[in-house]
DNA sequence: GCTAGAGTTTCATATAGTAAAAGCCGCTTT
DNA sequence: AAAGCGGCTTTTACTATATGAAACTCTAGC
């Protein structure tokens, strides 16, 4: 009657569940008591929620240092999320493909919660253990290339919404760290269909992604090239490198179904380019 | 009173709520009526699970073929559960440095219910889409090189237990298709420290293994090189490809805080080897 | 050996998960 | 079109079951 978490008529156990999974999600260990006093449970309630977990491995309990971590079952999960995930499928070829064209590092992301998380990253060949990106991490969207291809097609006014108030941190001197400047920033990155970082996260890092549609027309991820200042200039003077991603990223698209210009009137407004 | 799922006193709804999980945790879709039926709960009931499951995205329900899906927060989560483990956090330089020294295919996997599950995978240079394991995803154990390695330092009882009565199926003419040559077998890669996997699970994949020990003494996991038959013979032949398999296995368990030979008369009986 | 703090078990009570039933789409069928 | 169907959603009344308090165990530190 007070504190509504999140949908209408959800189950409260699973919802305490699930917040002690988001608890133990930051990596460390977590001791009973902390964990009870974090979800307001009775130390005997919780117990019996980690417990459950427990027995099915989505919780271990760590012997040596005391405290409750995650569990094998939470890999085992994600597995299973991939494997039945048609767009990694239907992606993996070609950001194959892409790494191999550029040999450097290759990612599929999307938006959540107006941030990225990565579903794929394919390591360039010079790049092993340099970048940071993980499947399954965050990032910000607003200083990135995945990032700013996905926010270029979200609703503006979500965007807004999301971003007003709220300090765009200025990672690098490049960032741009502005609403105002942002919005007809991803304006224009909507008009030409790809985006670029151009060291706006990480100085000395640059990238190049495109959007991909879901046969809806919607965007649902977006691809992108990432590599040192350098090699990734070389690559777009020489190489276009923003034609081989854009392409990649409609090849991809085409495969989930889209088609890109819908010829008659189907509908009465269809493909409301600008 | 009948079906003791699991555990002593664990929670049913959430034992139900994990029931989902694993009822969608092999990629398909799957509509409510099935879901219900498989857990033997009502549809109302099923569906309040699932409904709170999707507000926090562990499952996502598909508008375009229908029936409901694991969702992002799965993925999510793995990348927590890698995040927080030691395990993972120390192998990974020595594994990098092996997949560097090698050029071929590095893993790093533990034991879960006698089925190997892969931890960390790094592709090799020349291997890039050909190999099918995942991180997340289980191999039999009993013709695997890292399964073989796990078997050899686990209880002899509990593995005999495990495979008595299952049939071993013989992937290749090379798999130790059979429990009475097996336990020996084991018996020598726990005397010679480290397990080969001849093309026992796929013709022309050979692979090198050596166990992962924790600071108690456990084999907590086990490392291995694996690639096509020719270049892994070459490797074993030319550049002792075993002797840096084993001793970065041995590196891994040392940054773990195992030390080789415990000298004199802590307790009664220590390092009972045989 | 004693204390403290984490973890475990028990038990009575009321909370909250359950099934049934009815309503709501978006299909396909007639 | 209208009717029928199947998957999904919402409501309601009932009671199974998750809950907190308290008692208990176990380990580690003083």
């Amino acid at each position: 009657m007070m504190q509504e978490t999140h949908g209408r008529y959800n189950i409260r156990v699973l919802e305490r569940a699930i917040a002690l999974l988001s608890l133990l999600s930051d990596g460390q260990a977590k001791r009973l008591p902390e964990l009870a006093k974090s979800i307001e449970l009775s130390e005997s309630s919780t117990y019996r929620l980690l417990s459950t977990f427990t027995s099915h491995d989505y919780v271990a309990h760590d012997k040596r240092e005391g405290g409750y971590r995650l569990g094998l079952a939470c890999l085992e999960l994600a597995r299973a999320y991939q494997a039945g995930s048609d767009l990694r499928q239907v992606a993996l070829p070609e950001l194959e493909a892409l790494r191999d064209e550029t040999s450097e590092t290759v990612h599929l992301g999307l938006l959540a919660d107006m941030d990225v998380v990565y579903l794929e990253k394919l390591p360039g060949l010079h790049a092993i253990g340099i970048m940071s990106s993980r499947v399954g991490g965050r990032s910000p969207s607003y200083c990135t290339g995945l990032g700013k291809a996905l926010l270029a097609y979200a609703d503006p006014e979500m965007v807004k919404a999301h971003f007003d108030g709220r300090p765009l941190h200025p990672f690098t001197s490049n960032t741009i760290a502005n609403l105002d400047e942002l919005i007809p920033h991803l304006g224009r990155i909507k008009q030409q269909g790809y985006a670029l970082d151009m060291e706006e996260h990480e100085p000395e890092v640059r990238c190049v992604a495109a959007p991909v549609f879901e046969a809806n027309g919607k965007v649902v991820a977006a691809v992108s090239v990432s590599g040192p200042a350098g090699r990734i200039k070389s690559l777009m003077d020489e190489q276009d490198l923003v034609g081989r991603t854009v392409r990649a990223s409609k090849r991809i698209s085409r495969d989930l179904g889209y088609v890109e210009a819908r010829a008659a009137g189907v509908s009465s407004k269809e493909t409301a380019h600008e």
